[in-house]
DNA sequence: ATTAACTCGAACATCAGTGTTCAACAAGAG
DNA sequence: CTCTTGTTGAACACTGATGTTCGAGTTAAT
């Protein structure tokens, strides 16, 4: 068991937490879920008051912030690998981008900003073991684009990383802030990125999907 | 006089400042420029020690902190502007963009996420005023390259702004990181922007500079 | 050299967020 | 129904950051 550190699910030594008690854990921790996706800096009185529960009643089940954070991001963590270990990265490298980039969408945009927060509330060890995660997909993808040609060599792999994790980003906030329609944003950035990887001199491909 | 609300010259009445006071002044300034530029939540502390000045000192000059960044973010922006207003965007839109972007990034490298500082102590107005106006400059000269043919007019004009600041931001926080070297970032920036605008079917352009 | 402007550290008041405690009360499990 | 588990608001202690005040010591101007 590797639950980072705080308790939620059963005390060290008892019988089985009760039925009210379970839906306000997983009342508290959807309520977490959007609010630290929206705002990093969400107060736990506003997570509260989200899940529709009081202060105490929260600190009843999550020792500290740390503990809530921790307790969040594992679960987004888990949902995030669960959607992304079925993407196929095989096959014609700029139609395996559009897929990661589809289904990198998703979790995104659900999860937003919470990286952030994860960031500030947890010793950043296991949050750069994750984060590394996410990179490392992409990464491989990449990299095997440039060898076989259908991406540009002239860039190094970390900055197309970065510049594909920046563009997404840009794209929930601009959601967020009702610049874009959310059905758009694979659309846009996809289009993006099919633009950054190809390679000079190269043809941009059209955006499928 | 539009100087925002605070004081920091002289006084409401009464003789020039002394020599002392003029050049702490300086120096709070320049330290606050460059820890806000880093990090938006420092500390007054930090600044002050940063300014190698007593807190109690820096508060004699700047009412508030709000001030302080209200200051800040004007002199920031004087200097943005002095420096933009001479970009020739006229010509071949792609040589006007990395002329643009090459402009930028001195901007943006030097007050990295003083913006941020800005959005959260001042009241959202002429921060709003100011990031319009940085982005019009962008918006006008994407949309003459789309007229021309010279840009992709298939995604929407604020789009395209949005990536580019992204990217900008991405890459100062790299180099930031220690991940990119600052005397790079303008070509990464240019070797990306250049694919993402290239219109479907286009060949990209090599960047030149 | 005298004076007014300035600096500085220490101490204080304030405020917001975090956690904790308590005692009354509500609700699930048997 | 009864007993245990949970919930709740109010009140409290604690922390870190912001501003303020004070008095003693410096430093620039004239």
């Amino acid at each position: 068991m590797t639950t980072t550190t705080g308790q939620a699910t059963g005390a060290t030594e008892g019988r089985p937490p009760r039925a009210d008690a379970r839906r306000n854990i997983a009342a508290i921790l959807d309520a977490a879920t959007e609010c630290l996706a929206r705002d990093p800096d969400a107060t736990i009185n506003q997570v509260a008051q989200a899940a529709g529960v009081g202060r105490v009643t929260l600190y009843g089940h999550f020792d500290s912030r740390a503990t809530l954070v921790a307790a969040v991001a594992e679960r987004a963590m888990a949902e995030a690998d669960s959607v992304l270990k079925d993407i196929d990265l095989g096959g014609d490298p700029v139609a395996a981008l559009q897929r990661l980039i589809g289904a990198t969408w998703a979790v995104t945009h659900r999860y937003g900003a919470l990286v952030v927060a994860a960031e500030r509330a947890l010793p950043s060890e296991q949050v750069d073991q994750a984060h590394a995660d996410l990179r490392a997909r992409a990464e491989r993808l990449l990299k095997r684009g440039q060898r076989s040609g259908a991406f540009r060599k002239d860039l190094p792999v970390s900055w197309l990383v970065t510049v594909l994790h920046s563009v997404t980003h840009a794209a929930v906030t601009a959601v967020h802030a009702g610049e874009l329609e959310a059905e758009d944003g694979p659309r846009m950035i996809c289009a993006a990125m099919l633009g950054v990887t190809t390679p000079t001199g190269g043809v941009v491909p059209e955006p499928s999907g």
